[in-house]
DNA sequence: AGGTATTCACATGAAACTATTCTCTGAGTTAGG
DNA sequence: TAACTCAGAGAATAGTTTCATGTGAATACCTGT
């Protein structure tokens, strides 16, 4: 009867959270603080849009976690209720082109468009440019004033090239009744340069900037977020200062301080202690890496999953990793299971993706004489390396 | 000694290919009038 | 003759392969002292 008592425990609900969900990553809080400046700054710029005047199409840089995202449909949504009070056509539309498979292609991005305004457009099949004027009959059907935001926009143009955007730009020359606005928001602080010029001059008519939070201000919202969240007295002293602490040396990103706060509450929760301590907070911290490799890992392609077990084999003996050692052990356990191995083209390619996922570190070295290669090394905390390879070997099925 | 040229072992880029999923179109087939 | 079926042409996309070109510095090779 022990599971009895456990469900009877946790019916009675958390022991330290009053509401985890202010503390989930998508939660959109009423107000936004320690970002004052910017919130005035792009409400100024959109403003116009409930006078049913086109606003300036807005582009806002800033790294991960600076706010921006969160800033923008804060505004967008205040005024979307504005606009419905008082009847005006204003029409707000959210799009992340980092999403897979939703919005990270021309032709999704306008099927996902469509799909926006109730006409569901099959996933392939039809010719690019039927979505696209599938799209603006959508939307000129009405004057209405359109709000599109475009997430992670550097995503969507390095994956389908700046095409794309520069017709984008170009929507309101088809339009007659509709208008629409763009807000591009980008993580990639050096991605509108590489734009074309007419693009870049037609999508940044204004330009906002969001410069990572300082470990004082991420207190402060962390603050704010714990207070809301967490029973009273709950937090240790200095787990806020250490949450903000971590979050400022990884270059201010909010989101991950209060990540790292919800996780560390659930792992003091899990423990059935009393308050979050601090030696939860690097509890924390090692159980986000751990899973993240562990995710990444076990939902990639299995061809990957090989390269993943070899670069664990090697990274286990040596501290860094060239290229060309990889590829033979890989090459090696693609036999041990009798698959084709990739070329060393495309295993170079995927190198670079599992850098991106945060699972290598790589650069490219010279060693005169004796060629260039890549110097890999893993960027993944040493004690899950065991268990994480125990993992690989037995899904993939390799017998040593 | 000092300077230049070579050379290695890959990186990086572009294009083309393969396989899958899906729409659209028009020819052929069917069933009812 | 209208409705239905079905094969084939085209599209979009992911994941590759193939081919071509680039690259940085340790070494090999000169050159003149």
């Amino acid at each position: 009867m022990q599971l009895q008592s456990f469900f009877e425990q946790f019916l009675k609900g958390s022991s330290i959270f009053i509401n985890k969900k202010l503390l989930q990553p998508n939660y959109l809080p009423d107000q936004v603080i320690e970002r004052d400046e910017f919130m005035h700054e792009i409400a100024k710029i959109l403003a116009p849009a409930l006078k049913n005047e086109k606003p300036s199409n807005l582009f806002i840089y800033g790294k991960t976690g600076t706010g921006k995202t969160l800033i923008t449909r804060r505004i967008t949504a205040d005024m979307q209720k504005v606009a419905e009070q008082n009847n005006i056509p204003l029409r707000v539309i959210y799009i992340n082109c980092k999403l897979r498979r939703v919005a990270d292609t021309e032709y999704r991005l306008m099927a996902q468009l469509a799909r926006e305004f109730g006409r569901i457009l099959p996933a392939t099949g039809l010719p690019t440019d039927t979505v696209y004027s599938t799209f603006y009959e959508l939307i000129d059907e009405k004057e209405q004033l359109i709000l599109l935001i475009l997430d992670e926009i550097d995503q969507l143009a390095k994956r389908a090239g700046d095409n794309i955007l520069y017709n984008l730009t170009r929507i309101n020359t088809e339009l007659k009744r509709a208008q629409l606005s763009l807000i591009g928001i980008s993580n990639d602080l050096i991605f509108a340069d590489q734009l074309d010029t007419r693009v870049k001059s037609s999508l940044s008519e204004e330009e906002v900037v969001f410069p990572p939070y300082n470990a004082v201000q991420i207190q402060g919202i962390l603050n704010e977020r714990a207070q809301k969240s967490f029973k009273e007295n709950t937090l240790q002293p200095g787990v806020l200062e250490k949450c903000a602490a971590y979050a400022a040396r990884e270059h201010g990103d909010a989101r991950r301080a209060i990540e790292l706060l919800r996780v560390a509450g659930e792992i003091a929760e899990r423990k059935n202690c009393l308050y979050v301590e601090i030696k939860h907070i690097d509890e924390a911290q090692e159980k986000i890496d751990r899973d993240k490799l562990y995710d990444v890992t076990l939902h990639q392609p299995r061809q990957h999953q090989v390269l993943t077990l070899a670069l664990l084999t090697l990274g286990m003996k040596q501290p860094t990793i060239i290229s060309g050692e990889l590829y033979n052990v890989y090459e090696q356990n693609c036999q041990k299971i009798k698959l084709r191995p990739l070329t060393q083209r495309r295993v170079s390619d995927v190198i670079s993706e599992l850098e991106m996922l945060g699972i290598v570190q790589s650069q490219v070295i010279s060693k005169g004489r004796y060629g260039r290669s890549r110097n890999i090394t893993l960027a993944v905390p040493r004690a899950s390396l065991v268990t994480m390879k125990e993992l690989l070997v037995s899904t993939l099925g390799i017998t040593e």
